[in-house]
DNA sequence: GGCCGCCTCTATCGCTGGGTAGAGAAGCCG
DNA sequence: CGGCTTCTCTACCCAGCGATAGAGGCGGCC
């Protein structure tokens, strides 16, 4: 089963460079090649390939607009981001735009062969130095401060742990059981627990874990 | 310059394993060997390695504490997770605690290597997998889908209400005075609510409704 | 050793919360 | 109009929850 990529550069010498690198592969084939982004928008529908090396500057439709138009449908090619600037702006946008992967040109050949094969599967691959950049933006906005609340602090180990299954939404009878301990015992917990959480039952006490993180809306 | 490597993982064979693909490089060399996180730490103070080869389930200190240890002070060694399990949480954890890289133990020895000499130059890599994953609860945020659960559509406007107040932390007897209406009516709806959301009591309503959206940990 | 914090357990008590089973009034829609 | 949904209310019951006031064991710390 070989992989049917489509080549799309403006500039001639590029899309030969690729092409080149591509065919001397015995699993991979060029099926096509564009010089922007409205020809290759079409050739895609014409000839169904597997994968497009996508270059970003182009003229009339670029390279982010054409992704957009291709990865609109399911099922259609893994879009592979090739460019010469990898600016946030940039990535961000293709990433998306749909694209499976971005890689700067200088890649070397062996990392982009690997890397059609494995935007073939499915998965994504990115440029380490845009692998680091995505890392950064995604922990950032989730450690600001990753706040330890004096309140957290205030409760014994044991209280923590009481607070989460609480917020779990364990009745005291579920919870003495999967602690191990008798039910009274729990409600001790619990009533220490209230008391310092300032909660009035235990539905203050799950919004205070909310609010504290100990707990998270899962979607 | 040859990259200094320590290697962590609780299993034998497998420290074995990867001493064995990283001491055959000329360019790399394993300064020390620990089972647990605790003594990862330790030796990494005295060996100063450019690079850990972090596993995460380990007795003791697992590999995300220790990862969190050994990158909290500037310019120590970067971490490379390496787990047989991509489960998202510990890859989110272990970006968060600092991990400059996350691959699967499944990895190719090639691809192994190459992510050592990457993260050794101050970039990142990733799983494609995991890469995969990233993008999309990168990209996700952005699409204005607020996802009309179909759950909220079958709870009544003064249902949807109730289980606003009941989210705030409200008695019955307080959400009856704010609606105006008996304790009896807001039980009324309580027990229609409960039904309906499938839950048993109020805490687990609770718990639904930030899972819908109807209510935010305040942070 | 003595103190203190944490975990454990017991016991009792009142009240809230939740289950069940109604029924009447108002509004919407075919 | 007749049926439907929604909102309202009533009454009863009991299980679970939260408050209170203990007490003993264990470990760390001074």
């Amino acid at each position: 089963m070989t992989i049917r990529v489509l080549v799309v550069d403006d500039q001639t010498v590029v899309r030969a460079g690729f092409v080149a690198i591509v065919d001397a592969e015995p699993d991979l084939t060029v099926v096509g090649q564009a010089g922007d982004g409205a020809t290759a928008v079409a050739l895609a529908a014409d000839l169904a390939p597997d994968i497009v090396l996508m270059d970003i500057r182009m003229p009339g439709l670029d390279g982010l607009a054409a992704t957009r138009l291709l990865t609109e449908k399911a099922d259609l090619p893994k879009v592979l981001v090739l460019t010469t600037f990898d600016l946030d702006e940039y990535v961000y946008e293709a990433l998306r735009a749909g694209a499976s992967g971005f890689l700067l040109k200088d890649a070397q050949p062996q990392d982009l062969l690997n890397a059609i094969r494995i935007i073939a599967t499915g998965e994504a691959v990115l440029a380490p130095t845009i692998t680091r950049r995505l890392i950064q933006t995604f922990t950032q906005p989730q450690t600001p401060t990753p706040a330890p609340s004096p309140l957290l602090n205030s409760l014994t180990p044991r209280e923590r742990q009481v607070l989460t299954l609480i917020a779990a939404g364990h009745s005291n009878a579920e919870i003495a059981t999967t602690l191990g301990v008798t039910v009274g015992t729990t409600k001790s917990h619990v009533n220490a627990l209230l008391t310092k959480l300032n909660a009035r039952d235990r539905v203050q006490a799950t919004i205070t874990a909310y609010n504290l993180g100990l707990a998270h809306p899962r979607n």
